[in-house]
Order: structure tokens, then sequence, then C-alpha cells
DNA sequence: CTCACAATGTGAATCTTTTCACACTTGAAA
DNA sequence: TTTCAAGTGTGAAAAGATTCACATTGTGAG
């Protein structure tokens, strides 16, 4: 049975305020004080801590670093390799900032078609060609990309990953991508974002 | 009763793609081919259609006029007036894109701190000083801010334009604010978005 | 040691969203 | 005309997600 979304989202959440708070030194926690921090519930977060396999304690709650643990145990520990399609200025943006920030992933290749994009360094990742995806892509086990060009390419860029084993895209361009329906695909379109806050903003 | 949320998000994109194919000169369209350009099915989107004032015949389907006249008319159709507040590299980014491409709202103000970020203009729209956040919100009307300023004045400053009479923000900063409850928020974090597509790629 | 408390773990209830399935409509073709 | 094919509109069923509420538990104060 596939896992809820919502569910593996809060639990990805969950797991970056833990890590932030094991830095921190923080040694145990509530529900409630994850509530605070993360915009779940209390009693949602214990009912998506119920399949972990830590308990928590009435008097002390959750111990931090057994939770991660558990989380890592239940969605996948290994820090993720993923590539990014379009290096225009989206591209760089988030390049920087996951690998600048994130804990369990790694932006570890950039592609692009432009001579000058190719054959550079952003924030610790090399950017290719490309026509080189295939081949770099079996080396590095790129499963999950991230697509970032323009609308126009969107969908033949997004058929030739595939086609050399990526499962898994974050689409930013704002196009809907027709494919296999294995492969698993979400769009983050920031205009209806905007739009979305600014309907909510007056009702 | 408040609408749902899944729902709003929907119906603002089928509005976006009908926008684009009155463009292109379609006159008509069925709900599997709004399907089609979407990720809604046909049995949903006719649902979600049921609640508009037009309806779709058996034999030519929907009129896109006058199904874009209904969306907004169900969601509002007054061209929103947003500002942004950070312009570093994802504000930039934003402000850029969606000046560029969006048909329902516009971005008519960016503030920031630092002196060179201030009094510039950036996709047609002026950077001020966040100081005079509220003299300008309110002679705009601004209801809704994209919130892209580092995570450590996150807070502070969804505070100052909430108090200057901010409805609702977007925010990029990976924090979880803590407002007053009749105010929304939407958070993006892109690294959660990146994990989350990694997990299902696996899975 | 015992009590009171504050929090957990969870079955059941509720609330929300999606899908199903089919009667009804329209227009074109015979 | 009548029939047929392909869509719409929608009540009802199903599936899914969240919240409730409370028995249970571990701890520290007295
Ligand atoms: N700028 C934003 O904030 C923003 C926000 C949301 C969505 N988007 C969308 O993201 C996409 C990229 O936006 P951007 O502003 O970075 O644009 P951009 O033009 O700066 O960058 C696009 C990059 O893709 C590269 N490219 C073009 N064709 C390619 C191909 N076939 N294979 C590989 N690379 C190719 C280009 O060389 C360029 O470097 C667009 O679809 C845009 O609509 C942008
Ligand atoms: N770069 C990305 O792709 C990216 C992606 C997701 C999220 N984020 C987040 O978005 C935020 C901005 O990221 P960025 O890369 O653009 O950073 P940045 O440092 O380039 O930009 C931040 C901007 O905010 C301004 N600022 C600082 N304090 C301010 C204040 N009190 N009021 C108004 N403006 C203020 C700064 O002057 C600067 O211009 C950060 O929270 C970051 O974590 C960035």
């Amino acid at each position: 049975m596939r896992r809820s979304e919502r569910k593996i989202e809060r639990i990805i959440n969950y797991r970056r305020v833990l890590i932030k708070l094991e830095r921190a030194g923080e040694t145990n926690i509530f529900s409630h004080q994850l509530s605070a921090l993360t915009n779940a519930t209390p009693a949602q977060i214990r009912r998506d801590l119920m399949e972990m396999d830590t308990s928590g304690s009435p008097a002390h709650g959750y111990v931090v670093k057994d939770l991660i643990k558990s989380i890592n145990n239940y969605i996948g520990a290994d820090k993720e390799q993923v590539a990014i399609i379009g290096l225009g200025n989206l591209g760089k943006a988030i390049t920087n900032y996951v690998n600048g920030s994130s804990e369990n992933l790694k932006i570890v290749a950039g592609f692009d078609i432009k001579s000058e994009k190719v054959n550079r360094v952003v924030a610790g990742c090399h950017s290719y060609h490309l026509q080189d995806f295939e081949k770099i892509a079996k080396e590095r086990g790129i499963k999950t990309v991230i697509l970032t060009v323009p609308v126009r390419v969107a969908q033949d860029v997004a058929e030739q990953v595939t086609k050399a084993g990526v499962r898994g895209i974050l689409n930013y361009a704002p196009v809907n991508l027709h494919l296999s329906d294995d492969i698993y695909v979400e769009n983050r379109d920031m205009i209806s974002a905007v739009e979305k806050v600014a309907y909510f903003s007056d009702h």
C-alpha cells in the first residue's frame, strides 16, 4: 500500500526540525512542542509517530535522537543524490539553497544545453551537457531530478530523463507533464501558490 | 463555510490553463481535455465546475470564455496587488517570473532593508525600505505578501507586515510562523519538496 | 509509598475528498 | 424522425484524513 503523501510530507518536516533541535542540544521533546515548530497538531503528530518504532514517555516525551533514527528508518536515511536540469535563475538559486542547507540530500550534478552553463561548478556541483545525462545518472544512481527548464522543452526533457532511469521529478515549469504513471511527478508552480494565498487573504 | 484549499488550488489551475487556451483560439473544451492539461480527473473537474454558474453541453463541452468568466466570478477577478519582502536571489527570481507571466496578479512593490536593494526597479516593480511598508501597503491595498527573507528575521517581518494589514503570507523561509490564526500562511519549502519527491522516487 | 499530573497511544467517531455509476442531454448521422 | 455515441451533472458510496476522548503510564512531590 502506498503511503499517504500528506503524511510523508509531515514526517519529513518533523525530521528537519528534529535535526535542528538535536544540533541545538535538545534531547527530548513533547508532541505539543513539535507541534509549535511544524504546524501539525499534537494529536496528529502522535498518530504519525505511532508507526515509527520509537515511543515516547508521558514524563519526557520523545527522545530526539531516537526519533530521528526511527524516521530515517521509516523513510530512508541515505543522503539522496539528485540532479537539476536547467541552470538558469531558478536552477542556480535552488542549487545554492539546497546544497547550502539540506541534511538529507545533495544536488550532485547540474545539466543544461547552453555551452556557457556547462562545465562550471555551482554550489559544489558540477554542470554537464544534457546529452551526458544518462551516463552520469547511471554512474551516480540518480533517480530524482529537479526540472527548471523553459516550458517549451519540459516535456521532452522529462521523457529523456525518465528513459535514463529517473523515477521522480520535481517540476517547476508550469506545464502538466505526461509520463508513464509509475513516475512520480510533483508540480510546484509559484504563480498558483501566490494566487492561492491571495484568494485566502480575501476570504 | 471556508472553501477547500485543494479545490481552490485546482480551480486556479483550470483558470490558468483556460486563459492559455483562449489565447490559442480554442473556444470549447471537454472535461477530459482539461484533465490532460491539469492533472485532475474528468469527474473531479466536472464536480469542481458544478458550483460555477456555467454549465457544459454533452456535444460541445464547456465554452472556454464563459468558464473563465465563471471562475473569475467564483474566486475573484481583480488583478491582485501583492508585495514581496526580501530582494535576494529568490526574491528577485520570483518577482521576474511572476511579473513576466501572471495574468491574475502583479507584484507591485518590493521591500528590503539593505540600502543597495532599496530604490531600485525589478521587473517593473519599485523597491522600498521595509520601514515604509505600512504606508505603501495602505496606499496600494496590499493584503498579500511573499516572504523571501532570511530565517532569522522571518517571524519579526511577518509580525510587522500583519500589523500593517496583511492577511496572507506565502512564506519561503524554512520556519513555522506564529501569527494570529485569521492570517493565512502557506509555507513552500523547496528542500522538503525535493525530499518528498526523492522518497516517492524510491517507493 | 502513594498520589496527582501531564502526556502518550489509540480505537472510534467525524469530517473531508474523491470516485462511481448512471440518468439525462445534445447533436449528428442514417 | 429516430437512433446512436459521447458527454455532462450529480446522488450516493467509498476512501482517506483528522480529531476526539480517554484509559494508560511514567515521574516527581509530598
Ligand atoms: N525564475 C523563477 O522564479 C521561476 C519560478 C517558477 C518557475 N519558473 C520556471 O522555471 C523554468 C526556468 O526558469 P528560469 O527563470 O530559471 O529560466 P532561465 O531561462 O533563466 O533558465 C532556463 C535554463 O534552462 C536551460 N535549457 C533550455 N533548454 C534546455 C534543455 N533542452 N535542456 C536543458 N536545459 C535547457 C537554459 O539554457 C537555461 O539555462 C521556467 O519553466 C520557468 O517558467 C521560474
Ligand atoms: N535561494 C533559494 O532558492 C531559496 C529557496 C528556498 C528558500 N529560500 C529561503 O528564502 C529566503 C531568502 O533566500 P535568498 O537565497 O534569496 O537569500 P538572500 O540572502 O539572497 O536574500 C535575502 C534578502 O532579504 C533581505 N533582508 C534581510 N533582512 C531583512 C529584513 N528584516 N527585512 C527585509 N528584508 C531583509 C536581505 O537584504 C536580502 O536581500 C531564505 O530564508 C532562504 O532560506 C531560498
